[in-house]
Order: structure tokens, then sequence, then C-alpha cells
DNA sequence: CGGATTTGCGGGTATATACACGCGTTATGG
DNA sequence: CCATAACGCGTGTATATACCCGCAAATCCG
């Protein structure tokens, strides 16, 4: 039952490797995507949702909204920054500590995705991902 | 940037991928994952919606409410079956029309894709994704 | 300096998606 | 046959996602 869809089977393999994650990051109250925003609000410390929506790709709405969701769990703070319009977010105390909680978490479901394709393949596929 | 996590590489591919097909098909009026589905529905032709769940791999609830936005439309027609729990779909003269007239957009939004990468690359990419 | 433009956000709206719950229908066993 | 289990759905709830609109702040120019 092969897709020949690009798309299709994009969309099908994202949703798969993200039930995949969201499993393995259970315990840690956060899903991938609320990891990754983590992850990217933590590299960029105190950043504004549109910059944010810049390094991660999304909708500047999408990162606002989900942010908001963030700061409803206690995991990151959003403040005005110098600049009025803007809201700089930082990762609270609490969000660290689902980083660090999380990372081995993390790495467990990468090793499953691993070992559903060669190694080779593997970086292939992350090479394909990005250069499209 | 290279993102090392490969559920959000898939996630952020399958956001630019769709966002790629979504374009091509705008003049049909419907999405990629809409066509997508409407295909499958032809391709079953009076499936319940369990059963369209089980081959796009979605879920149930999510086939559910995607197909209602698709009789709203006048794409598909939802009848009760044999089986007076079951809700059939099946094609409607709109959603033929609307598969015929979107193949060619879809193709070239496929040839989009692969333009990207290398023919060689681009099956390689379908089958990982699809062993994932 | 003050109006015009740009920039940054929030909120409205819409689709996509999943999980859990509850209801009605069908199938199964005793 | 009837009680019970299994099945199929719809709905509630929640997140993710994007686009558009409008407001407010900052920047640019004449």
């Amino acid at each position: 039952m092969v897709n020949q869809c690009y798309c299709i089977a994009l969309r099908a393999a994202a949703r798969k490797a993200t039930s995949i994650y969201d499993t393995a990051l259970e315990p840690t109250g956060v899903n991938i995507a609320q990891f990754s925003l983590l992850r990217s609000i933590k590299r960029a410390t105190a950043v504004s949702l549109t910059e944010l929506g810049r390094v991660t790709d999304l909708d500047r709405s999408t990162v606002g909204r989900n942010v908001k969701v963030l700061e409803r769990m206690g995991l990151v703070r959003v403040a005005a920054g110098s600049d009025q319009r803007e809201a700089t977010v930082t990762l609270d105390d609490a969000g660290h500590d689902v980083l660090r909680f999380g990372a081995p978490l993390w790495a467990g479901a990468q090793r499953k995705i691993e070992a559903s394709l060669s190694p080779a393949t593997a970086a292939h596929l992350l090479a394909s991902l990005q250069s499209l």
C-alpha cells in the first residue's frame, strides 16, 4: 500500500513520529512540540514571539498560542521587552527541569526511530527532510 | 540550522510540503488533506468512517470531522449503511470533478518536491517514511 | 515634529488531529 | 431468546497550525 504522495507520506510519518515521541515524553507532562519549543526558547533566551516563529519555522500566531500553553503550565514566562510591542519569552525553572528530565526520554525516542532505519538511512532521511 | 530531532524535522517537512500542495491545489477549493481523503473515498467506494480511518491511518473521529467538511462542501455524501451503525461515505459528482481537476495540480506539486531532491533520493525518502 | 509606514501582537476563524466518554446497534453465548 | 460483549459513531476537549484583521508601538521621512 505505497502512498505515492510525498506530502501525505510526510504527514503520516510526522503523525506517527509525534505519537512515538509524545509517548516517550509523557512522564514530563509535555509533548514533543512543546518540548522542542522549550528547547528553542532555552537556546534563544528571551526571544520575541516573532523571532521564535522564525527559528521554529512556525507562524507567529501559532507560536503565540503554543507559548500560552507553556505559560499556563508554568514552564515559561512572558514579559514585555524594551520594545513595548514585543512579548519576550524566557524559560522558567520548571521549564529547565522539564528539559533536563526529558532529555534521556527524547533520546530514547530517537533511538526508536533509528531502529526502524539503518543509521545511514536515518542520516539520509534527516538530510532529505531539511533540503525540502 | 540542522535539527537533530527526527520528529521535529518530519513535522516541519510535513508543514512545508502541505503548504506547497495546498497552494498548488488552491484552484480546486480543497487542500491536500481533503484531496487525499477524497481519493481514499473514491478508491474505497462507500466506506465506513472506521474503515476510512484504517486506510488513511487517522483516528476515526478525525476522519469523521474531515468528512463532515467535505460533505458541507457538497463533495461527498454520507448515508447509513445496511449496518445501522455505519456511516458510509461516497464520492459525489462534484467530488469526482475536484479529483479530475486537481490531478495535474497535484502532479505539479509532486514535481516541485522532486526538484528539491534527486529522483533516487525522493524514492528513498518515500521508502524511509513508509518504513517508519 | 507629525503623518505615513512598518513592525509585533492578540484574537477570530477554520482545518487537522487525537483521546475519552457515552449512546445506540449488532453480534455472541448460554 | 435475552443478557452481555463488541462495534461504530458523534461529541467534548485539547493541542497544533495558518491566515486575516485590527490595534498599538516604533520607525521613517518630508
